[in-house]
Formats: structure tokens, sequence, C-alpha cells
DNA sequence: CCCATAGATTGACAATTGTCGATATAGGGG
DNA sequence: CCCCTATATCGACAATTGTCAATCTATGGG
């Protein structure tokens, strides 16, 4: 299998194997569910969003409490399921935390659902 | 180019507004919500592959049980979200129930994705 | 008619989730 | 050092969700 160079492609983005439509097994639909959780929230869809527009891409935790009229425990509690599901990235500066997109983490999980 | 006809172009899919960047707004945020909830169990996004795998593209209720070792209601129930949610449609000949894609659901679930 | 089969609906229950208030940690300035 | 501000973590609680067993509905065959 694989004997030659698919170079690099995530296995994950292939759209159809050789006989045409592969069934998603059990792992991977855990997986996939996993990813898809994290952005099935409108509050942490708004965070991503406002993250994206940000100055630099990125934005810190109180430029994030205010437009989603929630408290600071609960907005970090979001962000930090976005960090863990791999859509965004923390990076500490000083007293702040700012958060960015992870490049190309929207697109995957957009393709696991086009892939299906 | 975009000057002329757009046509029929669902708002949702223009990637920006002029601006560049626009957040999205609450209402929007719990819509898309709405739909992506239905993509964040990994039995459904099972059900969505194997109707979308199934002969003619569709499925019947009966063939849908076995693979997901589910209980005929369950799977039901996972079925009724995923039409509520605008992603598979239902039509019934004699006693069976045949689910298929909605044209193009996926592609406008993952639009929401990358267009955040 | 009555029965068998496919599927939907209902009610219950445990597990998960979103939110908050209170508290902990950590960096910067006096 | 002590305080102030930014953020994370913890504990609690109500709401939602995934699952099942039991029951209801509808279709087709004898």
């Amino acid at each position: 299998m694989n004997t030659a160079l698919t170079v690099e492609t995530p296995t994950e983005l292939l759209c159809c194997e050789p006989g045409g439509q592969s069934v998603l097994n059990a792992e991977a639909a855990q997986e996939s569910a996993r990813i898809l959780k994290a952005l099935s929230d409108p509050n942490r869809l708004r965070l991503l969003s406002i993250v994206k527009a940000g100055d630099g891409g990125e934005a810190c935790v109180c430029d994030l409490t205010e437009p989603l009229d929630l408290g600071q425990p609960t907005v970090s509690h979001h962000l930090k399921i976005l960090v863990d599901a791999g859509l965004l990235e923390r990076e500490k500066r000083g007293t702040w935390a700012y958060y960015s997109l992870v490049p190309g983490a929207l697109e995957r999980a957009a393709a696991m659902i086009t892939a299906l």
C-alpha cells in the first residue's frame, strides 16, 4: 500500500479510496466529532471570528470578554476547549494571553465535512 | 469581477464584506452552531458517511442500525436531528424510509467554518 | 380483518456541557 | 515587599444530550 509517493498528504484529506466510497470507521468518527464539537457552540464560533478579525490575527482575553457578554472564567473555558481541539494557539506576553488561529485548522475541519 | 451577476449566491457563502473582516453576530453564530451541533456526534457522522456511500446515495433505517451497533429508536433519533438540520432528507417508499444527503448541504456547512 | 414488519414517538436516566462565583497564580509597578 | 491587574482553575448547578425499553403508527400480505 502507499507504495508510491503520496508525499505527505494526511490520509484524512483524501476524498475517496480506490473503491470510491469507504465508510467512516468508529475511531475516525470520534476524532472528527471531537473537533466539530468544539465548533458547535455559538460563543466559540464568535470567539474564532473575533480572533481571526483581530489586529494581527490575534486577540487577548480582555478583548473577548466584553463583545460576548460572558464572564471572564467562561471565556477562558471556551478558549481552552478551542486550544485543546487544535483550533487556537495561545501565546503569553507579559500579563496578557494572546490567542490566534492555528494555520490551516479551520480548513482541515471543513475538509472533514466535505470528505465525509 | 463580482461587480455584476452574483446571480443568487446565498449571502452566507460570501467570504468577506467590503471591510474585509466582519465579526459573526450572535444570531448568525447561533444558526451556524445549530448546524454544526448536528455534525458533532460520531454516530451521526457515520450515518452521513454510510448514506453517502449507499447505493444511489441513499439508505434505509434498517441498513443503518446494524453497522452502528445502536438500537433502532436511537438511529431514528439521530436521523431526525440530521433532517432538522437540513443535512438529510427523508423519502418514504412503501414500508421503508430512505434517507439521502441534501445536495450541497455538507459544502455549505464546511463553508460556515472556512468563512468564519 | 388480522398479523407482521419498518419506523417514529415517548418517558426515563445517566452523562456531558455551559455558565457562574470564588479562588488561585503570575507578572509588573510602586 | 505588597498590591493590582490579567488570566486560569475549581466547585456547583441547571440545561442539554445520547441512549434504551416500551409503545404507537402505518403499510403490506395472507
